[in-house]
DNA sequence: GGGTTATTTTGACAGTGTCAAGATTGAAAT
DNA sequence: ATTTCAATCTTGACACTGTCAAAATAACCC
C-alpha cells in the first residue's frame, strides 16, 4: 500500500503531513506540536526530524499543500467564460475555501510563516505563482473592459486584498459575524465589480 | 516621579505595559516573553502574575491601548467635512498606523488573541467601539450619496475589509511589496470610491 | 555477508507559561 | 508605635515545547 516502500515506519513522511494537517484543524498551529505529532504517528519526539529540517519546514510543507488546492481552485473558478459570473463565483469559491479551512488559511498567510524570511523556497514559489494565476486570469477576464491608465496587476492586489482582508476578519471573528458571511460577501463583491467595470480618481 | 508611589518596584504595572510593548516592537509576538519582560523590568519571573492574570491578559492590554490610539484617529480623520478627502486621508492614515507599527497591528487583529473568546471585556468593547465609530463617521459622510438599498453598515464592513487586507498583505510581505505601498493604496483608494459612489448589482 | 547509509531512539538542554508556598514590604488599625 | 493585614515580590517546581548529540537499528548496494 506504501508508494515507496520505505524503511522503519513504511512511509513517516506522508502520515506525518496527514497527522499534521488533522492536528492542524483540530487545533490550530497553536496546539500543533512535534511532539504531538510524533506520538500520534507511533514514533519517538525526534524521528520527524529526518523528514522535515524543522518545524517550520513541516509547517512550511503544509502551507505548500494548502496553497496547491488554492492555485488549482483560481484556475478552474477564472476560465475565460464571461467575466461577471465567473469573478462573482471566484470570490464566493475563495471565501468558502477560506471558512472551510481556516486553520490551513491562517497558516498559509499568516505570520508564524511569513515573518522575517522564514519561508520555503518551494512555498514562496508556488504562493507566488497562484497570485500570478490570479492576476492572469484576472486581465484576461477584464481584458478591454479596464478603463485607460489602470494598471491591472494593480487591480489584482486590491481586489485580493479585498477578499483577503473579508477572510481575516470573518476567521477571526472580529467585526464580521459567521452569519452575515452572505450578504457581507455580497456587498464586496459589488464593491470589487463596481470598481472593474467605473473606477474614478 | 511614580505617579501612584507602590510597593516594591514604584509602578511595575505601567512599567511592564510599557517594556512590553517596546519588546513587541522589537521582537514581535513570538519573541515576547513574561520572563524575558521581568528581566529587562529587573523583577523575577514571576512578578508580572501580580499585575496581569497570564500572559494573554497582558497582550490584551496592550492591544487595548493600540486600538485607543485607532480609535482616536478615526474620529480625528473622519469629520463631517468633505467626504471625498476625508475618507482618501483616512485610508493613507489607517495604512501609515498599520505599517509603522506592524507588530501591534498583528496583536490586534491577529489570532493570537481573538481565537477561542480569550479576548478580554475591556478589549472587546473598545475594538468594536472603533468599528462603530468607524460606520456611523462613514454613515454620516456618504449620508444621502448612497444608492438605494445599500446597507451603510455592510460598506463599512467591506471597506474596512479592503483596507484591512491590504495591510495584512503589506505586513506579512505576500503580494505586496513595500515599494508598491503608494500606487497600492491609491488603487484601494480608488476601488473603495467607485463602490461608495456607484455601486453595480 | 560486509559496509554504507538512511532511519529511529534515548538522553539531554534551554526555554516557555504558570502554580504553590514562603518572604518582604507598605499602609491601615489600634 | 506597635500590631495586623493585604499587597507585592521571590524561590522552587512542574509540564510542556523545539532541537541537538550520540547511540541503536534496519534497509539497501555490492
Amino acid at each position: 500500500m506504501a508508494q515507496t516502500g520505505r524503511y522503519h515506519h513504511g512511509d513517516l513522511h506522508d502520515t506525518l503531513l496527514q497527522e499534521a494537517n488533522t492536528l492542524l484543524s483540530e487545533q490550530g498551529v497553536e496546539g500543533l506540536s512535534l511532539r504531538k505529532l510524533a506520538e500520534r504517528a507511533g514514533v519517538s519526539r525526534t524521528a520527524p526530524y529526518h523528514h522535515f529540517r524543522d518545524k517550520n519546514a513541516l509547517l512550511c510543507a503544509l502551507a505548500t499543500q494548502a496553497f496547491s488546492q488554492l492555485d488549482e481552485m483560481i484556475n478552474r473558478q477564472l476560465q475565460a467564460t464571461g467575466s461577471q459570473e465567473s469573478i462573482q463565483n471566484f470570490v464566493r469559491e475563495y471565501l468558502r475555501f477560506a471558512t472551510e479551512n481556516p486553520e490551513q488559511y491562517e497558516l498559509m498567510f499568516g505570520r508564524t510563516i511569513w515573518k522575517g524570511g522564514e519561508p520555503t523556497d518551494e512555498l514562496k514559489t508556488i504562493a507566488y505563482r497562484s497570485f500570478r494565476h490570479y492576476a492572469e486570469r484576472l486581465a484576461t477576464l477584464l481584458a478591454g473592459r479596464l478603463p485607460a491608465r489602470t494598471d491591472s496587476l494593480r487591480v489584482a492586489q486590491a481586489s485580493w486584498a479585498t477578499v483577503h482582508g473579508l477572510c481575516r476578519l470573518l476567521i477571526d471573528g472580529i467585526y464580521v459575524n459567521r452569519e452575515d458571511i452572505e450578504t457581507v460577501s455580497e456587498q464586496s463583491i459589488a464593491l470589487i465589480m463596481a470598481a472593474l467595470s467605473q473606477p474614478s480618481s
